[in-house]
DNA sequence: GATAATCTGTTGTTTTTACAACGCAAAGGA
DNA sequence: TCCTTTGCGTTGTAAAAACAACAGATTATC
């Protein structure tokens, strides 16, 4: 792992998975690890569709798109990853058999690559950030979990105010009471729950008019519970 | 953790988190873990919303259910957990500070509760099934990663047809052609993409007479890529 | 084999959404 | 200040989905 110290501040600073970590521990892991960095051209790929899933990808320079192919030879882009985020680990972590992505080198990039099967080995150097490196790799999935399925209680609701109702009351139960920001705009809370922003707005608007909540701009407010008789 | 033993089957066979255990190994981990079992009423709560979440869930015997409350009050099943099911762990690995759900004894039930944060540090009688223990979970979360991502992709999009091409494209994927078989009945099936199961029906139909598909039953099959002039 | 239960497809009606076009207000820059 | 940009709300129309009710087919059960 030698010419990796240009990266050490990206890495230290912006990726989770070394939250925690000083320069002196960061460089005793790559060589635990044996890290591999690689530098790939524009639009080359660094994984592939349908391969086995067992890396995962950290990008130091450049941009990675993670890409999705469909039967009919569509391409979506699902992330763009920039320098310090991750992408794969939890296809590596899975091992999946075929990865359903692919990830391509939006730009000359460089990537360090990580064999996730290591992570979780004994340490055979006994090196102790290996357990910080576990505990962060773990809380990232756990985390990423946590959203995904908050968002997917949200969009799997069939009308735009019961999507609307779910997130909002998310949103009033994390902060603790009935009034509360958001951190979206109206576009993003509209793509956030997959519909149309100005049908939303027309939505909101009759909520407001039927009482069901106040707001403005990013604030919220919900009435408590009414006690039908 | 006496009187453990008659829970060991049920462990070693249908929690995914002993998966490749022993009884000697689960045994010794148990002891290692310093794990509890409780016992609950039926309705009484084993985690309530709104805590810290820290423990992870092993239904022994009887059955839990994950709820969500709302803020007017409503309460929703999320899940039911059987013996050998797990619970909690993506908010306990992932600290959250407020539990967004509760777990409800749907019957008179016993727990096995696990310390998430054991699980991490380092072991300190360096047992070796520590290690296939953070494999199993780390194995776990990501898995439940990659459902939760397919399953969102879905469910986003935003017309019936869209998503059931997005799921059927996915199912061909993995099994490598164009013809393939779906786990899932109608309603099951509708239930997975959150859309209404005569209306899905319907538009399987319309699908079929425009050649996008041909199915009888489970059974698919996607004509191959057009190539449109 | 007969009957019941379940699964699937069809149709018509009502409700909801997407889409497009526009007006207004706030924020930012020249 | 004027002008531009951006975000938000409104409206009308066309498309799509939910809903309900039913008919045919398949499977399970006795």
């Amino acid at each position: 792992m030698k010419n990796m110290e240009e990266f050490f501040p990206i890495l230290l600073r912006n990726c989770p998975l070394f939250a925690g970590f000083d320069e002196a521990d960061l460089r005793a892991l790559l060589m635990c690890l044996s890290a591999v960095r690689k530098h790939f051209e524009k639009n080359t790929f660094v994984f592939v569709m349908d391969e086995r899933a067992g890396l995962v990808g950290i990008v130091l320079s450049g941009a990675v798109h993670v890409v999705r192919e469909d039967f009919w030879g569509g391409r979506e882009i699902l992330t763009r990853v920039e320098p310090g985020g991750l992408f794969g680990e939890a296809f590596a972590c899975a091992g999946v058999e075929k990865l359903p992505v692919s990830a391509v080198a939006d730009e000359e990039s460089h990537v360090l690559l990580l064999d996730c099967q290591r992570f979780l080995k004994p340490c055979p150097s006994a090196c102790t950030f290996h357990h910080k490196l576990i505990k962060n790799l773990t809380h990232i999935l756990a985390r990423k979990n946590v959203m995904l399925t908050q968002k997917l209680e949200c969009v799997t609701r069939r009308t735009t105010r019961e999507k609307l109702l779910c997130y909002l009351s998310e949103r009033a139960r994390l902060a603790g009471g009935r009034a509360f920001d958001i951190p979206f705009d109206r576009q993003e809370l509209a793509d956030y729950l997959s519909v149309d922003r100005s049908a939303m707005s027309a939505e909101l608007s009759k909520m407001r008019t039927k009482g069901l909540l106040r707001y403005h701009r990013n604030h919220f407010e919900l009435p408590g519970a009414k006690h039908e008789p």
